[in-house]
DNA sequence: GATGAATGAGGATTCATTCAT
DNA sequence: GATGAATGAATCCTCATTCAT
């Protein structure tokens, strides 16, 4: 009835909706700017000049640049999270969880740097993300393994062997154009359960 | 009559070991500080502070703070490269190889990182010394397996299986007090060769 | 309806002023710190301690210290060469142009100089602004004593006298307060077409 | 008849020859290095570049970069008095005069900075020696157009039009090779003498 | 006196962040 | 909320000068 409050609530959507896409702008604009340069070697100019936003806008949204790149990460992490989660209680035996959960994160590394002119500068295991990530693969790499795996298992090297070969797997199929997420993610669930000469054998 | 150059060849002997000093010292705390902070975040000043040089005697020795992280790469580069290559030539197999080269590069690493505070920053295969490693493992991974390399197999994917693995568990070795290079290799070698389930029922 | 446009065309406006009165300060700044001091020994927060505004501040404005000294050269020829040209157009005799030209060429240094602390540093026909200036006026020169220029005349050396002329008696001109360009002008005229002994005879 | 004492003194002898031979290169090379970079972008590393001797070794012949400066512009002045001062005395009338001394500096450029790869940096009337000069100028003109001059005749500025040209004609003269001292000499005094006019008829 | 490494103040420039509009 | 100019601390690097030998 009252046009002046329907204005005003058009009004606030819109300016909701507004926020949202200009968040969202800095953000991509971001995991692209750290991914080609690095997170020091990238400025916050460098940031906002990949949107049509000004720069003292950027303050609006995060307030420092560090902040952004902590919610860049917890974005992932948040992402990746419920996938290998998932995964894990799915997953009957070793083989099938690995197969889920690194055609998952191959997959989520095309979408998130597919695009990008550079890779992702990674400090191995520093940011708390990683850490996280870490973490829950040991976890579900211990519960699934279950009594396959000896008390003097070495589960920490076990994880970080598994995780090695994703990473540096994944990185190198971020190369090919186009990427091969599933390809890639078959080569590294066989690298994984069978060892390298299993590999070498031919896929 | 020569005490005069007797005390001038003293002299330049000192001096010469001075600047030897100097010049270790600077290029250790390079070390760590770029270690810990990573190329950027590291300051030319954070390096000096750390010995009990004034800051200018820094560009005595290092033409600038990108010579200086180049000199480390090329030192480290320098200090591989030999061993890799004279692992490739004696190596019988292709487990006798690679219990060389881990082995080599854990104890490398321990070496180099062992008394840091911190990690190095590691921007996967990313500088030139990371590429011409990753193609050196990638020849001699090759030539090893010889006809048990499948014609398809995809040798890219493979050394970075490989890398991966060496990286992330040197890694994890590099965290624990003391570091044990020598189980770590063990761990990697049987982890590279015979797979995850292999590793996980106990060394 | 429109006052929010109206305040933020207002708020252009204003901003707009605010740029050019700052970009006016930094000028006048810098040309007075050049003259006193030189391109050298000219710091540039030498230049911004004579405006009210902040180091980064400079920056906004001009992208180098070079820069703002290409800037105030380019602005000074850019003043000076049409003044030369229309002189030179207009002249009928050897005196009308001279006089014209450096009339024109003293009230430009009064305006320039006249209220800085220093004089200019000069650098004899180092800068191609300065290059410039000195074949513009050779050529007019050629051109307008025509045929009572023996062959083997050499304009250079007659430029360079002329020029000569000029610069210091325009520099000593700068030095009285009041300067009095005109006054000075005459002078530099006689001495130019009667020599010396003509001049010392009084004006 | 004591070898001891003659060696001493002969080891004097020579200690004071090397000294004098030291001082004399360092002065070279400054001259060198002032004319082609300036007073500012010079350093004193680049002085001692050019000489056989450490960069300490500088500070036991001149007290600072200042200092060399300053005691090459009282030798230059030192050179240039006596040769002004002797053809003050000796000159019958203003050609004469003009005519010594004008040859006289031109002779001295030649020598001065006849070699050197570039051409000295002036700041017009900015030194000491500078300005001695241009009163010894003033005094001599002075006294030499005795009662040709007018009671207003201006002698600042006569003195300033005789020194741009003889400086603007110098400079020129040191851009052709070779350099003819007496030829820009004679272009000079008639320029000086007659005006522009007479010499654009030809020498 | 000669040496040349060490010193540290100072210079140009960048950039995260603030703030008036 | 959006804007973009202003800010000044911090960075890399140079260089006049000192000083132990």
């Amino acid at each position: 009835m009252s046009s002046v409050t329907d204005i005003a609530i058009a009004e606030a959507g819109r300016r909701a909706r507004t926020k949202a896409r200009n968040q969202e702008a800095i953000l991509a604009a971001a995991r692209q700017v750290f991914a080609e340069l690095g997170y020091e070697a990238a400025s916050v100019r460098d940031i906002i000049r990949r949107t049509d936003l000004a720069s003292g806008t950027f303050y609006n949204y995060f307030r420092s640049k560090e902040a952004i790149a902590r919610a860049l990460a917890a974005d992932a992490a948040e992402r990746l999270r419920p996938i290998l989660r998932a995964e894990r209680d799915r997953a009957a035996d070793l083989e099938g969880w690995l197969d889920g959960v690194i055609r998952a994160y191959f997959r989520f590394l095309v979408e998130e740097y597919g695009r990008a002119a550079g890779l992702p500068q990674v400090r191995v295991d520093a940011t708390p993300a990683q850490r996280a990530v870490f973490e829950e693969v040991r976890e579900s790499l211990t519960r699934i393994l279950g009594d396959q795996l000896a008390p003097q298992a070495d589960t920490a090297y076990l994880t970080a062997g598994a995780i090695g070969i994703a990473r540096h797997v994944g990185e190198q199929m971020l190369r090919r154009a186009p990427p091969d997420p599933d390809g890639a993610a078959r080569f590294a669930v066989r690298l994984i359960l069978h060892g390298l000469p299993a590999v070498a054998r031919g896929a």
